[in-house]
DNA sequence: TATTGACCTGGAGTCGGCTCCAGATGATAT
DNA sequence: ATATCATCTGGAGCCGACTCCAGGTCAATA
């Protein structure tokens, strides 16, 4: 498969794709015998992992140093582990925090509602 | 209320706030006689609004965009409104993201328990 | 085989959101 | 009065995450 196909596929950049292979976001892709990207469908799997975790805010940091121990073997089963929890934690009190802030914009949208009825805006 | 002490209470550093006063932001902020800050409980409503709405990752030129209108009078009230309405989206589609790769974290995390048993991780 | 379009690399540029700094001025304690 | 500490401004620097570019190679088509 190539790059723009699956820059197509995921609705990622080319650019941000091998970008993401140069900082170790996404394991080295599989290349023809001339040098090009050809992404396995496992290669994909990286990919799609790193857009759904990017699309979470996920630091790529964290992300590259997943892929890192990835390639180590068995050995770092417990340290993925570790760092997964983690960015799950992060994830937890990012949404509580997002919540807590619609629950505020809801609020003044309520008071924008009746300000648009009365013409004026009480407790903004 | 000097800017320390603003700082101390909301965890924003004198730094960030003073960049905040500078791109809109918050509105300006009262001053001494001789030119130095002196919040109001009205301009630490507004810091805290800040602070809540970047705690969400609100981009801060749509915060700043909100000021401006506000301190543009009623007549700004519906594209107020509208803006709070976009903002509001923007973080349900986001905390919609967000949940999607906690799940996914999750089922990861479930393999490693396993693999920490077994000694072998599946599916990864 | 010549051209055109996709792809390559390394490096520079951009943007958002801070953060730090220098040099000046204000406030406070001895 | 003086030393010390907080605050001021304008501007530079930094970091993360891209994004763009130049100059070169590869591949499909006429």
């Amino acid at each position: 498969m190539t790059i723009s196909e699956v820059s197509k596929r995921y609705g990622i950049s080319q650019d941000t794709l091998r970008y993401y292979e140069r900082i170790g976001v996404i394991p080295p892709v599989h290349r023809t015998e001339s040098g090009l990207r050809d992404y396995t469908e496992e290669d994909c799997g990286w990919v799609e992992l790193a857009g759904c975790m990017r699309g979470a805010g996920l630091p790529l940091p964290a992300l590259a140093e997943y892929v890192r121990l990835s390639q180590e073997g068995d050995g770092t089963i417990p340290d993925r582990r570790e760092l997964l929890m983690k960015q799950k934690e992060r994830l937890a009190l990012q949404i509580e925090a997002i919540q807590k802030t619609m629950e505020r914009l809801e609020y003044k949208i309520s008071c924008y509602d009746k300000a648009m009825g009365t013409g004026r805006l009480v407790w903004d």
